[in-house]
DNA sequence: GTCTATAAGCTGATAGAC
DNA sequence: GTCTATCAGCTTATAGAC
């Protein structure tokens, strides 16, 4: 409960690090040095690097997956939801703390690393196709939409933008696709969209 | 010219070692062993490790573009074209092998690694922008499809759909993501869609 | 719990012989 | 062009004192 306890502290640090510099890039000493915390308590608490790493990438995920529920559980109907998901304030050049790991072949092989990315991933893709059924039950979409594969690409649109977005450099092309999704959403509405 | 010299080994080494375990996870040492080259051969042809991959990352982003733009400018309409490079077949768990470094904190770091992975997006974006402004011409899409912002959906989708099956173990999320995209550009065919 | 050795192996390179 | 030293520093621990 403590946060400023010495595991803690290792937790956080990794964290951190792991959103840096990816799990091959971490070194238990760099964690070491950022939480202020000597090898030989570090090996006490933890049984090394993976294990260090599972509980950092488990803490990573339950934050996300916190912050994505907060988007999809506000007020409003359901692709004022979504796009409150889609338009919330990132540190898009920094990348998804959690999806960013799936590039680590390390982390993929390990699947007590992994089990944490597969579980935030299934289920912020089936909260968001909750969302959307409901939208479609309500008739705020057409009924051709389909929730499952819609929620795959909303997820698959952030996930991607990073990327986009690292490799140019700037955030331009991370909103850009948000944005052109927005669109294609906003075709499925009921309603024909008359906006300005 | 000749795909069996000493250097040309060493760039497709670099270029496999890169795709699997990325910059950092990727040693000179490594490269060498692939590449069946001692270490002398490697430092006499390349600068080091930054000027081996840069090499490296540059042959990869030329054969990504070409893969791409041989879908988008095959036979058939714009919707036809985008479902072409959409459907692909793809090693969906190995990940992009240009997308994938962006991941990579050194890669975006370093301009001279950094640069092809923009250009390569960049372009994919611009083609893809042309061949749906094409399909709106035509009067195949609706007259408010926005070009541009549809065209980094459709990257980001497929850059995305890699890090969901990855997470997930399995390509499905790659497929999900890459269909609810698909039927999205469906409702927005300027005629009504009424396939079985 | 935390500290300081200690260690075998890897990293990214340089130097000079052949 | 390619080879074999050689190197300082890092990695990921283990061991045992305090």
């Amino acid at each position: 409960m403590d946060g400023e306890d010495t595991a803690g502290r290792l937790i956080e640090a990794t964290q951190e690090l792991l959103w840096e510099r990816g799990y091959v890039g971490t070194s238990p000493r760099a964690v070491q040095r950022r939480a202020g915390v000597g090898q030989g308590s570090m090996y006490h608490h933890f049984g090394g690097k993976p294990d260090l790493a599972r509980a950092a990438v488990h803490r990573s995920a339950e934050e996300m997956q916190a912050r994505a529920e907060a988007d999809l559980s506000g007020a409003g109907g359901a692709l004022g939801r979504v796009r409150a998901y889609l338009t919330r304030e990132r540190a898009v050049l920094r990348g998804c703390r959690v999806g960013g790991l799936a590039q680590d072949p390390d982390v993929v092989a390990d699947p007590g690393l992994r089990a944490p990315l597969q579980e935030t991933f299934d289920r912020l893709r089936a909260r968001l196709a909750e969302v959307l059924e409901e939208g479609r039950a309500d008739g705020e979409f057409r009924p051709d939409l389909d929730p499952a594969g819609t929620a795959a690409t909303v997820v698959a649109v952030v996930q991607g933008g990073y990327v986009l977005a690292r490799s140019a450099g700037h955030p331009g092309p991370f909103h850009e696709a948000v944005d052109g999704l927005l669109r294609l959403l906003d075709a499925h509405a009921a309603e024909p969209d008359t906006r300005p």
